[in-house]
RNA sequence: GGGCUCUUAGCUCAGCUGGUUCAGAGCACCUGCCUUACAAGCAGGGGGUCACUGGUUCGAAUCCAGUAGGGCCCACCA
């Protein structure tokens, strides 16, 4: 066997073992408890970044578990087909080819998406293979195939039908690079620089003018009112009267609105109410007229009279300049503002009206609402839900659709007089149609151009991916629904999860998941969120090759509580990649052993005593830290079990001297101690788990970590657990001394021991003589002279070293010891004669105080013991 | 601007309803070791006024208020 463990060959080996044997494999099973996660899917045209990693990494732990605990595991990874970006990709590489989208048709466009998807569809999740996610891969979904695509249709149609799906003319994120509405979700505010234009407007049969300060001057022409306080003493006067738009000379009234802050710019605000928010709902308020300047490409539309065809940002420009030369233009300032951004597209979002569909979501999310708030479904870290909370209590309609080609096409036919009907499919919907206008023929029907939003599939992912909605009362449905664990991003909270418990109450009646645990944000160093663009996301495949998916699995895992950013650092992935070098190594050790048939000697019995109750100690801790979802503490708990406890104490402790046989009984014991812990490893280390499993004995093809059996808690000696530890300090103490004094571990040492319980080192006598390295250990009553010493709690060691002793050493450490401990029992005291501590403390506490009083009188006495024989 | 949340060792974080499991873990660091499982290691060790200021209490990292500084979400100011 290596000296190294290497990764490489181990887990491509067994990643195709469990998939030839079909551990991943699950179906209906009534015998057995289904435990059941979704994948979030990812874009099916992505490439796994670090997000990926340690998302999936999760839930595969989480999976592993349940599976080995018997439960009928199964999770349904998938892609998505992420609408807005991949039709982006695609007209990007039909750009590269010289082809522009406009020029071809939707067939053709869909085509050449369709190609794409799946030439690059998919690839993320073989790099999951490689990760050794354990998904059911013979479930694999895509948002978009088929029978998913029915089950969209199917639910717009049937909100339609309930009344929750209307179609308006609304105020939307207009993305003029996409052409699209995107939501407000996939808008970013980024804070830019701009200018602040100070422009006159001439107020009509009047003198005066008014000063208005604007960063978008070639919203003016879509001017349809200038807005003061009603409050504003300044204005009071023109409150009523007309102003005259610059450039387009157009008359509109001067009004009064609260939403004008008095203190910005001037304290009057000119609205353009089809291009600003706020500006369209004062124009609601006060029934003005709607003027839409731009065309969907961001150019200036016939509306606006003037540069028409021309860019906004040009026309602002040009507009600034003309303005100036009119000598309308007051003043410019420098201003720092926030301006929305495309997620998708990085381009200007303009507020714009247009036509869209959208979903009621105030009472469709009641459900929702009030099961995250009573629990019923778990948000971990619950921190966020608070945030859900305040999201949900101020839920706004939903605006669906995209005016895009890659998608669901919204199943609406128009009718020749721009009435439209709703339904599955063509042929039902043209017989709708025929009911209201008789004689109608399939031709005059025309679909509705837009498609939905991606969110509009994903969000029946839980009930889809079991064919829910298309096939309501299937086994596979009533089996793994709900499912149990979801784990996904904050950043997703309100695009996804509460769309997903929305319409898992519309349509199961029952929540899509029990628990939402919340991952954080993978970053670097820096803090620095990782992406592309600024280059500092390491490839997962290349860390994998160089770690071992393994040591990436516990690099991520080793610090990343759930809801807490991730700060990534490959020294993280060495350490994961150690880790499992260390257990390669023990593993070497013990299979290096020849058994020999004799008694098992003393230090062995006390050994596999301790580490029995140690493992099931630990074993309960573990499984707490999972029942909280403290998955980075339960790694912790078993890195530290493995490392400290198994190879430092309990292998050191059976070790034979070189080349000496080890007794059957203890090798026997050790093997099930190696077996069990690498049962609890594998949910975090899978292949080399597995590996070893195989290593320890020759075993049926069957016979894998994988589908063994979880090791259950049991009871275990906490008093053996106490002794071991005084024990461990004992010996920690002597290889201080050995380190102090220079003395080589070879030479034994004679060891006194004042106690009042000397039960505790009788019961590890062996492990103390041998750990310690010590010839002797003699129970002692009085204080020994010319000895080294050393105390743990209210125990005195002795090391008897007359030539070694520098008596002035001694003495200070003694004095140190006294004045510490003088100085506690001083505090004890205090404690103690404070009637009211006594009075109102509990009696438990007291008790606690009144033991530590003595323990410290006793230890005092001792040390002034000491210190006088030393004098 | 509104809401939520955080500040503990050099770094990343534990510390549940106030009291010996109360100042902890891992990594990093320092010292000594190439000791036939492992230098990707072993043994040992040093690091913290628990952000600051008050208050409640017999007792505060823990509860309350304020201050300073982070983070997240929502809204977005012309």
């Amino acid at each position: 066997m290596n000296k190294t463990y290497n990764p490489l060959e181990v887990e491509d080996k067994w990643y195709e073992y469990w998939m030839e044997k079909q551990f991943f494999a699950s179906k209906p099973n009534p015998e057995k408890e289904p435990y059941t996660i979704v994948i979030p899917p990812p874009n099916v045209t992505g490439v796994l970044h670090m997000g990926h990693m340690l998302n999936n990494t999760i839930q595969d732990v989480l999976i592993r578990r349940a599976r080995m605990q018997g439960k009928e595991a199964c999770w349904v990874p998938g892609t998505d087909h992420a609408s807005i970006a991949t039709e982006a990709k695609v007209v990007k590489m039909l750009k590269e080819k010289g082809i522009e989208k406009r020029d071809i048709s939707r067939e053709e466009f869909l085509k050449y998406a369709w190609e794409w998807k799946e030439k690059y569809g998919g690839i993320i999740l073989e790099q999951l293979k490689k990760l050794g996610a354990s998904c059911d891969w013979n479930r694999t979904r895509f948002t978009m195939e088929p029978e998913m695509s029915k089950a969209v249709i199917k639910v717009f149609v049937d909100l339609y039908g309930k009344g929750y799906i209307y179609r308006g003319a609304r105020m939307v994120n207009w993305d003029p690079q996409g052409k699209t509405a995107v939501s407000d979700e996939e808008v970013i505010y980024k804070e830019v620089q701009s200018k602040l234009y100070y422009v006159k407007y001439k107020i009509k049969d009047d003198n005066e003018w008014l000063t208005i300060a604007t960063t978008r001057p070639e919203t003016i022409l879509g001017d349809t009112a200038v807005c003061v306080n009603p409050n504003d003493e300044r204005y009071q006067h023109l409150i009523g009267k007309k102003v005259i738009i610059p450039i387009v000379e157009r008359e509109v009234p001067i009004i009064a609105d609260d939403y004008v802050d008095m203190e910005f710019g001037t304290g009057c605000l000119k609205i353009t109410p089809a291009h600003d928010l706020n500006d369209y709902e004062i124009g609601l308020r006060h029934n003005l007229e709607i003027i839409d300047t731009l065309n969907e490409d961001g150019t200036l539309s016939e509306a606006a009279g003037h540069y028409i065809g021309e860019d906004r940002f040009i026309v602002r420009k040009k507009i600034a300049k003309d303005l100036q030369e009119k000598g309308q233009i007051v003043k410019v300032e420098e201003l720092t503002n926030k301006v929305g951004f495309s997620e998708r597209t990085d381009a200007v979002i303009e507020p714009r009206i247009s036509t869209q569909w959208f979903i009621k979501m105030k009472e469709i999310s009641k459900p929702a609402y009030e099961n995250v708030m009573n629990d019923n479904i778990q948000l971990v870290p619950p921190k966020f839900k608070n945030t859900y909370r305040h999201w949900m209590e101020n839920v706004k309609d939903w605006c669906i659709s995209r005016q895009l080609w890659w998608g669901h096409r919204i199943p609406a036919y128009y009718l020749p007089d721009g009435s439209y009907v709703v339904a599955e499919t063509q042929e039902e919907a043209l017989k709708i149609a025929q009911e209201i206008q008789p004689g109608i023929t399939a031709k005059q029907l025309v679909q509705e151009e837009d498609v939905l939003d991606t969110w509009a599939s994903s969000w029946l992912w839980p009930i889809s991916v079991f064919d829910g909605i298309t096939k309501p009362n299937n086994e596979d449905i009533n089996y793994y629904y709900p499912t149990n664990d979801l784990v996904t991003a904050p950043e997703i909270l309100f695009f996804w999860v509460a769309r997903m418990i929305i319409s898992g109450y519309e349509y199961r009646q029952e929540m899509p998941f029990k628990n939402v645990y919340l991952t954080g944000i993978v970053r670097d160093k820096q803090r620095r969120k990782m992406s592309k663009q600024l280059g500092n996301s390491p490839d997962p495949l290349d860390l994998i090759k160089k770690y071992g998916a393994d040591g990436i699995r516990t690099g991520m895992l080793f610090s990343s509580p759930a809801g807490n950013d991730l700060l990534f650092d490959e020294k993280l992935c060495l350490q994961g990649r150690n880790f499992s070098n260390k257990i390669w190594n023990a593993l070497r050790l013990v299979k290096e052993w020849n058994v020999k048939d004799e008694a098992t000697s003393e230090v062995n019995k006390e050994s596999i005593v301790w580490f029995d109750a140690r493992f099931n100690q630990v074993l309960a801790e573990i499984e707490d830290h999972y029942s909280k979802f403290r998955i980075s503490d339960a790694l912790m708990s078993i890195y530290k079990l493995c490392w400290n406890d198994f190879s430092n104490w309990y292998l050191e402790m059976i070790k034979p001297a070189y080349q000496q046989p080890i007794d059957r009984a203890t090798l026997e014991a050790t093997l099930i101690f190696f077996e069990k812990l690498m049962k609890v490893l594998h949910p975090f280390m899978p292949f080399i788990s597995e590996e070893v499993w195989h290593q320890i004995k020759e075993r049926e093809a069957d016979d894998c970590i994988i589908v063994s059996n979880y090791p259950t808690t049991e009871t275990f000696d906490e008093n053996i657990l106490l002794e071991a530890e005084a024990v461990f300090e004992t010996i920690i103490n002597i290889r201080n001394i050995r380190n102090q004094k220079q003395i080589g571990k070879n030479e034994p040492l004679e060891l006194c021991i004042k106690t009042s319980s000397p039960k505790v080192y009788k019961d590890f006598e062996a492990v103390l003589l041998k750990l310690g390295g010590l010839s002797t250990i003699n129970f002692v009553e009085n204080v020994v002279e010319d000895a080294v010493s050393f105390v743990y709690k209210a125990d005195e060691f002795y090391i008897p070293l007359a030539d070694q002793i520098d008596p002035e050493q001694e003495r200070q450490k003694l004095q140190n010891e006294l004045q510490y401990t003088e100085g506690f029992l001083n505090s004890v005291n205090k404690k103690l004669s404070n009637e009211r501590f006594v009075n109102n403390a509990p009696e438990k506490v007291v008790t606690i105080e009144k033991q530590k009083r003595t323990d410290a009188e006793n230890k005092i006495a001792s040390i002034k013991a000491a210190l006088a024989k030393l004098n």
